[in-house]
DNA sequence: TGCGTAAATGGAAATCATTTCTTTTTAGAA
DNA sequence: TTCTAAAAAGAAATGATTTCCATTTACGCA
């Protein structure tokens, strides 16, 4: 009812709950992409209990109403990230510090009107390393 | 030596054995993105004996290899694709009937510019329902 | 402010696609 | 034909994610 995460949960029909928005903090401040298990561990000493499938639940849930998104990762696992840049844009994901960096382009609007079907998601990812993962390796090479 | 896969397998450094080359034609043939398991049991009858990991395995070789692609389902299983289409580009899919189109844009010269780090791939991807599933629905409900 | 109800949660268990391991077989070069 | 690294089989493991269901909770409403 004050809080600015409540306001955008309400927005979706989720109820406020005190581990929803815990959940919810946690992403924001971090600033990496993340797992559930590891939003799981660093909630643990916050609330007496936390069951993994709830994360799972809230993180699904959050990222199905646009509040998070999901990054995809060679490893076939969930990650997810709060990004505070609330227009539509994709990202830059570093695959060794887990870093991400805004792309402000996307090309969909071209792209929806050659195809011949109704576009329900796009998927824009650029994978790699961030500058500072990239010269560490450099550097670290023999 | 005779095959146009063959040659396609020998410049990876693969060898052409026979396993490698029915899963490469089937997919070939195949009008739409498929799974490993499908894949495995289509051909179960052509050899004695066919493993799944063998499937596995052949899939991810080809598609590292460049010679498949691979699909990003929502479900998050594993779906290869092969394209006729030579060129750099990226696919629409069906989420539906699995069909998959071509699409002809991809903007990552723009935006590896504008990216601090080294890229090193990326995924561009448009999900939605074909024409006909589009319009199937469209006439299914009430 | 107290109720009622749908939504949310915990915890244990299941799932099941994918991977790993080890032994045996085979493609392809010499 | 011989040799060797690559490929394949088969069984087993894996482990992230999901399911289930009993219990608790948020919050709209009287
Ligand atoms: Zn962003
Ligand atoms: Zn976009
Ligand atoms: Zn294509
Ligand atoms: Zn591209």
């Amino acid at each position: 009812m004050h809080d600015q995460h409540s306001q955008a949960l309400k927005g979706l029909k989720l109820k406020a709950t005190p581990k929803r928005l815990a959940i919810l903090n946690l992403l924001a401040e971090e600033s990496v992409y993340t797992s559930p298990e590891e939003i799981w561990r660093k909630l643990q000493g916050k609330f007496g209990r936390l069951g993994l499938p709830t994360v799972y639940r809230n993180l699904e849930e959050l990222a199905a109403g646009g509040m998070i998104s999901k990054v995809i990762h060679p490893n076939r696992q969930l990650y997810y990230y709060f990004c505070p840049n609330r227009h539509h844009h994709h990202h830059f994901i570093c695959i060794s510090c887990r870093k991400v960096e805004d792309i402000d382009f996307c090309g969909m609007e071209e792209i929806t009107k050659n195809v011949s079907g109704t576009v329900l998601s796009h998927i824009v990812q650029v994978n790699g390393l961030c500058r500072a993962c990239s010269n560490r390796q450099e550097g670290g090479a023999s």
